[in-house]
DNA sequence: GCTTTATAGTTTCATTTGAAACCATTTGCA
DNA sequence: TGCAAATGGTTTCAAATGAAACTATAAAGC
């Protein structure tokens, strides 16, 4: 009598967040993505850059949590397109210095206020409660969730 | 004067619920990937499966999420693996019917209950009242929520 | 029954991705 | 100073991925 323990994928946590993240990923991606030819990569290294500007492409990859490799593709193809002007730092020639150029800008103007949008259409099936409460829980899962999973494994 | 309408990433939730996701789901993957040498694709495939007998590949990508291709190739590294038997349906010789073998069984048998475990240990963090709260609004932006989105958009 | 259309699944090809090796510069320190 | 180790970034190579074309079988329409 084989008694198995038994995973419903469809009630995994885990699970349901990949789907739930990619899904609303994928929905905001889709709009810019043919319209300004700016794969999700290259709008997240242009997303930082029009917030902090002069940052090092390591900088880039630390805030959008990208690997470097991956960052330094994307600066490529925007440096290429004009979209990102990247000079080296005077003190450390290894260092890039990296901002958006007014054609980058102009393509941020139009897909940050539209991913904002998205974001608001998305929040607005949430009442001020859950949304305090998801805010609480998604700072606690990132914080102590993710360590508490990890610890658990490498004590074995 | 160039104001900008400046985006946030790391306040911004699809990019906070991807960071997310994309921790928790290696952090489990990490586990039985070497160990097992079973990708992600393949132990989503073998999760179906453990739950639901006789299901065709087309079967196993609605329930995954996946799409067919993926399915395939991982079908077929699975079954050359000797961990998933494959049949032909008497009724319909384009349909396969998919199980897990016994071999099959006996990772299914350790990789699920150390994901459930690895879940536990997430969500140990959270208290009652936090995981009722988060249950009702990841439902509630699964459905409602994406809709809202995409309905914004389709609409212009 | 025969032809068109749909469905299940695989293969092909081009693109993306990641790990590791690599080059250049800088830093630490004997 | 001078040499080993560290850091910033790019390139290389192999594997993963996705779209579209393809094969085989089944269902539908006439």
């Amino acid at each position: 009598m084989t008694e198995h323990h038994v995973l419903e994928l469809e009630r995994f946590l885990p699970y349901r967040l990949s789907i739930l993240s990619n899904t609303i990923s994928q929905a905001i991606a889709r709009e810019y993505e043919q319209r300004f030819e700016l794969s999700v990569t290259e709008w997240r290294v242009m997303a930082v850059l029009g917030r902090y500007e002069g940052l090092s492409a390591v900088d880039v990859a630390v805030r959008t949590a990208m690997d470097k490799v991956a960052v330094s593709r994307a600066l490529t193809r925007l440096v290429q397109a004009g979209r990102v002007k990247r000079t080296l730092a005077d003190r450390d020639k290894r260092r890039s210095v990296l901002a958006l150029t007014s054609k980058g800008w102009k393509i941020y103007d139009q897909v940050a206020p539209a991913a904002l949008e998205h974001e608001r259409q998305l929040l607005s099936t949430l009442d001020a409660e859950e949304r305090a409460w998801l805010e609480k829980i998604l700072i606690k899962l990132g914080t102590e969730g993710i360590g508490a999973m990890n610890a658990a494994v490498t004590t074995r």
